[in-house]
DNA sequence: TTGCAATATAAAGATATTTGAATGTATTTG
DNA sequence: CAAATACATTCAAATATCTTTATATTGCAA
């Protein structure tokens, strides 16, 4: 097994490490939907702003989600097709 | 949202999340091509037998993967189809 | 420029996970 | 039956993650 591989299943885990939270799998398929701000997460998912904040930072360092500033607000966006297509095939099997 | 729906997502995240681990995802992706016994795996993966069958307990008590006992071997392999897919279609981006 | 609304970050404490080492349990073979 | 092989379990230490609380930052409007 070569090193590049290793690396690969080491990247591949952590993305898969990061969605499988409650909260951030939420956020994710909020996000799927459409491009939301922090308070309008928070309030749908109903957990503290920090919290989802803070999952958000993580979603963020990890490449699956970015934001953009709007004047006042931030809208996060996800930005990873794989983890899209992830999601959807969950739905798919899940329904 | 619902309380189904809820611990819809909390069983969704924790499949992802045994998965998001980089011994047991190789684990995976090994059993996925065949069944495979622990000590094929500990060789393979280059892990301690202890650390492997620790992983493939982890999984097993997940309902990720089976095993069935053929004499003195024991053979696993996945019985998770939702995981299967997972994993191809994340083979199918990586490549 | 002051104050407010929205968001981000930090620190701390609680909890969970990971790992290695040691030991236990089946099963086969001599 | 005893020894060897294959695998499982348990325990403790190290490490990582999660949540809460408090505080900081940023942009805007008055």
């Amino acid at each position: 097994m070569s090193i590049q591989k290793v690396n690969e299943f080491s990247q591949i885990a952590e993305m898969l490490r990061v969605i499988g939270h409650p909260v951030r799998l939420k956020i994710i398929s909020e996000l799927i939907e459409s491009e939301k701000t922090v308070s309008e997460l928070w309030h749908l998912i109903g957990h503290s702003q920090s919290l989802v904040s803070q999952h958000l930072a993580v979603l963020r360092h990890s490449g699956i989600i970015k934001s953009v500033r709007k004047g006042n607000a931030v809208y996060y966006s996800v930005i990873n097709p794989t983890v899209v297509k992830i999601l959807k095939l969950i739905q798919k099997q899940t329904n």
